[in-house]
DNA sequence: GAAATTATTTGACCCGAATCAAGGGCACGT
DNA sequence: ACGTGCCCTTGATTCGGGTCAAATAATTTC
């Protein structure tokens, strides 16, 4: 567990700045603490700051009048979080809770600001943040709305593998219901279309681990839904 | 159709600038004309510079491998676009094209990048527009995964007649099978939930124009999908 | 203004995925 | 060790909405 000033300097969003600013950075961040399932903030709330997760697994997500869920982000150590209401002056559009016991600093808004004014390449550093996470949000509406779930599945599980820098297998951080709800599909049809990978020799699953069988059929698949070859 | 200038001082993103600045960001800018239907920019281009619409319509859309399309944004007079490989350092994630005849001004990425840095209240902007944008995504999803079509619809109705400033009517300025890919389904579907939601006394639909004859049954559609009362 | 596109509507049908309902496996607390 | 939950899986069923096909209406083009 790293120390405020490591936390900081380690995070993408404060990269290339000097010693000096990361200091001031540091001064003005407030460290929480967050118990697993504890919510951190809800939509509609007023954004008075942003966070950065110091320690443990934030999720960011809407939920339906009818109990569905969808996972929006997760974010681990490193990364930050609620920055949208600081600089589009609304309000949370989504929900935030912590997914296991979780340190956070928070940026209050006003010191944050001035850091920024007074920073530019800060402000560009925050910049790329939000253009990244745009990005993100591009892909994600791409598989929501034109893939079907077993593309989305095998798109995650590769882009997976790249985050762990690992080639034939990964290893999920969550469980498989909140993956059902990052998919933007239920627990049931995760369920179905795991076995159904597995029959297929896609897969191989062990609780939280998935080896690759056929790579090659998995990257079909994330592209195009192709349900050729076996079934 | 405005000047260059005129153009620059009334989009919100140049919002609060001092006139000298303007002037700094007008010679900076570069005016390019597309025909109705013509392609500003494809998916994974470079892109060394961002847009703003002038005069015209443009979209931001995806397409899938059989050919279906989920329109991102549609963006008029005012409006930047494209900025987010100017930040992220990445290609374009999805591609833009003109739905009618269009000026757009263009703002080459490292003139774009002197000017943000010389002046934080540009960053600002900027920052605003990101964030504001991401908001946007953010009900894109939880439309498009927690809500059905019919919802969407109603949704959209609604957030047109705030655009528009009208209470009980609204003027689509897209034809129905665009409007169809804004909401993530097919015209064939649009079609049907029109006629239904018509049938139902919901709205009347004369060409472009919808007029709402129900607005507290659109809200509630809009919010829960109720499709309780009438059928 | 007539032909040729392009947009919209309607019908019949199909399929992916959600819902509803159980059952099994594990972890955790007492 | 024994319950009590929670997570995951499996089966039966339903349903929203996409696909395919075709007719009609609205535009555009020469």
């Amino acid at each position: 567990m790293a120390n405020n000033l490591e936390t900081i300097s380690n995070a993408l969003i404060f990269d290339g700045l000097p010693q000096q600013q990361l200091e001031q950075i540091e001064a003005v961040a407030i460290s929480e603490n967050f118990a697993k399932n504890e919510m951190i903030f809800m939509e509609q709330d007023d954004g008075n700051g942003f966070y950065l997760v110091a320690d443990g697994l934030v999720k960011i997500f809407k939920v339906s009048p009818s109990g569905k869920e969808q996972i929006l982000h997760i974010f681990g150590p490193g990364e930050p979080f609620g920055e949208v209401p600081v600089f589009s002056g609304k309000r949370f559009p989504a929900n935030s809770q912590a997914i296991s016991a979780s340190r956070l600093l928070f940026f209050p808004r006003p010191a944050f600001l001035g850091l920024i004014t007074a920073h530019p390449s800060l402000a560009l550093n925050m910049l790329a943040v939000l253009s990244m996470r745009l990005r993100q949000f591009t892909y994600q509406i791409e598989n929501l709305s034109l893939k079907e779930v077993p593309a989305r599945l095998a798109a995650y599980l590769l882009y997976l593998a790249t985050e762990q820098e690992r080639e034939d297998f990964v290893t999920l951080n969550i469980s498989k219901g909140q993956l059902a709800s990052l998919l933007g599909t239920i627990p049931e049809t995760l369920s179905r279309i795991l076995t159904r990978m597995n029959k297929q020799g896609l897969i191989e699953t062990q609780d939280r681990t998935i080896r690759f069988l056929n790579r090659a059929g998995l990257e079909s698949l994330s592209i195009d839904g192709k349900k050729n070859e076996l079934l």
